[in-house]
DNA sequence: CTGAAAGCGCTTACAG
DNA sequence: CTGAAAGCGCTTACAG
């Protein structure tokens, strides 16, 4: 009634008239393009597939018949002859963990930059839906990356036997994987908590099955040796706000002066606990996580937190399957990413025993 | 070396012993699985297909040799001639803006208990990203939801056109959306204010392709006339903590002693800047947000916002759609989603002007 | 450079 | 209830 619109007329939209020259009425295949060009379909097919294949007027003449039927590959009929789905497989823990996000922001950039699609599954920490999701996900990826996944080696590689896979904050033997540096970023914060003068601290630890909890542990553990702090780990916990609430009893039970919780969810759960007890951050208690997710610089007092490359994670990760599945040519660095020890309010000098 | 595996001997995993059953040497197909159980293919397809569709007996046989080789439909094969993916798109604006994280777990979690896959894709607040993106996923998906879509209405009626839609904070006429019942919780926001004595408020706007951000303006231009309170408009804005922060100067600048900011992250962005140089929030200045993102409770102080169910709202929008491709009996209340005030230590009485 | 044919792994009328 | 056949929309040797 109001405005343009619903006419359909002269001016209709191009996929309006594109549909009328259609075999079947439905949307353009090559069968239709070929038509339109005078060419046999499989002509259209190489033309449209790998350029250079087909004489230049040729293509030119197809190109013209597409954009004319508004032609769009269709991908599964494109997948069966080929074996290849053009999708990736993003398998996370807990979407809702900001730790991910910046996984998953990386790997979608670099797998659409790359013509790639991502197909997402959550395994909601649990390793049951974990394997449940990618069970799901996998006959229609070419390729998947697992970031912290919860899944035992032996299942890990028995699933990169099958497709390509990348770990993430993971190492399997014969695995490819994307890792932090976590030695450099934990030596500077345990150097960090020796100069305030903590003499003992502690460990809430992730899930049992987290791999990067142990690892975070074991690089805790030696840093703390060679300084002679002590050092004792309280878990396993839930990686969440919640876990660090649910650890804080636990923690001031230590007597230790500065807890190291394994990510910054913990660690905010730790904060706001001690604000809930009246216990001051830092003055009694001083407070680092790993990370630095959104949301740690906005707590007061800013956490203190070892920073991890989430983004750039994600991208390699894709950068990698990418050249498994041969669809990159890019040159691979697979040293570890940099970490950094982002000093913030959280931590000060320590209480006096 | 150490330890089991390697062997692949007689107790070797299924997959293996599995794979050697099959045609080709490849995963294993409904011929194969046919020709170890002695039916025609078709049956096999039938029988793990719809249930009851074959003899209680013959199903049983099949399904032992679909377990026995470990066999996995192909969905590919399977879309070719059905049409059908079982895959579900969905595309944000920004998969960093923590608003959208809790439509994606609702998304994610609704898709994957229909046994739907769901692939995502990122527009990055740019229309021309989100058409490309759009354009590449659509082949492949059986519907979308498009969550805070900066595409025109006459874009989205077209893709409607082509393929079920379900748009989430965003309405066209004629494609079904989850909205939020914005209105209840601007009058419960605009009152708030109000008894703190304020006189005269700024909205700090979205960007210019924001239904929401203009929903939210209209909502609180009629709530403010009501009460006689004067409010401007300040805008439009990069909906994000630096847009806040760029927003500062002019909000300051029309001496409004409230700011009511388009979404959380841009109120977090003003408060920063309000901190940076020195105005007391809530004493010099209130602020307020939308969503109630991760992060908002956290800063301090903590911000008073409207909270939007993002949850609810993903898994609505794909329950709506898995109605529409048929693949779901629920039925799908379309009210709108509640909207609740959430006052936090950002809003306090007016400073006197 | 281009055509004709076979095949990818399923589903679905059509018979029986 | 089950088999045999055709077809979904592509790709890719194989010829020419």
């Amino acid at each position: 009634m109001s405005g343009p619109g619903r006419q359909g007329g002269a001016d209709a939209p191009e996929g309006a008239s594109a549909r009328r020259r259609t075999r079947s009425g439905g949307p353009a295949t090559i069968y239709d393009v070929a038509d339109l060009a005078g060419v046999n379909p499989s002509t259209v097919s190489r033309a449209l597939g790998k350029p250079g294949r087909v004489s230049a007027k040729t293509e030119a003449r197809i190109r013209a018949a597409a954009a004319e039927l508004d032609f769009r590959m269709n991908p599964m009929a494109r997948a069966l002859p080929t074996g290849r789905t053009n999708t990736l497989g993003l398998v996370v823990a807990d979407i809702t963990n900001p730790m991910v996000f910046g996984v998953v922001r990386g790997a979608e950039q670099a797998a659409s930059q790359a013509g790639f699609t991502l197909v997402i599954a959550e395994s909601q920490e649990s390793g049951e839906a974990e394997a449940t999701a990618i069970e799901r996900i996998l006959p229609g990826v070419d390729g998947m990356v697992l970031a912290t996944t919860r899944l035992s080696s032996e299942r890990i590689a028995q699933l990169a036997g099958q497709k390509p896979v990348v770990l993430i904050n993971r190492a399997v033997d014969g695995v490819p994987s994307v890792l932090p540096d976590v030695d450099t970023g934990v030596r500077d914060l345990v150097a960090h908590l020796d100069e305030l003068g903590h003499r003992t601290v502690a460990f809430l630890a992730g899930p049992t099955a987290s791999w990067m909890s142990e690892r975070r542990w074991a690089a805790l553990l030696d840093a703390a040796e060679q300084r002679g702090i002590a050092i004792v780990e309280i878990g396993p916990n839930a990686p969440t706000i919640d876990g660090g609430r649910e650890a804080y009893r636990r923690l001031r039970a230590s007597h230790a002066t500065a807890a190291i919780a394994y990510n910054d969810l913990m660690a905010i759960g730790v904060m706001q606990e001690a604000a809930a007890h009246g216990v001051d951050v830092p003055g009694e208690l001083s407070v680092a996580g790993f990370d630095d997710i959104f949301g740690s610089e906005l707590i007061v007092p800013a956490l203190t937190t070892v920073r991890a490359q989430l983004v750039l994670a994600g991208e390699r990760a894709v950068g990698q399957l990418l050249a498994m599945v041969g669809a990159n040519g890019h040159d691979l660095p697979d040293d570890l990413l940099a970490t950094t020890l982002v000093v913030r309010g959280s931590t000060g000098p320590a209480a006096s025993a």
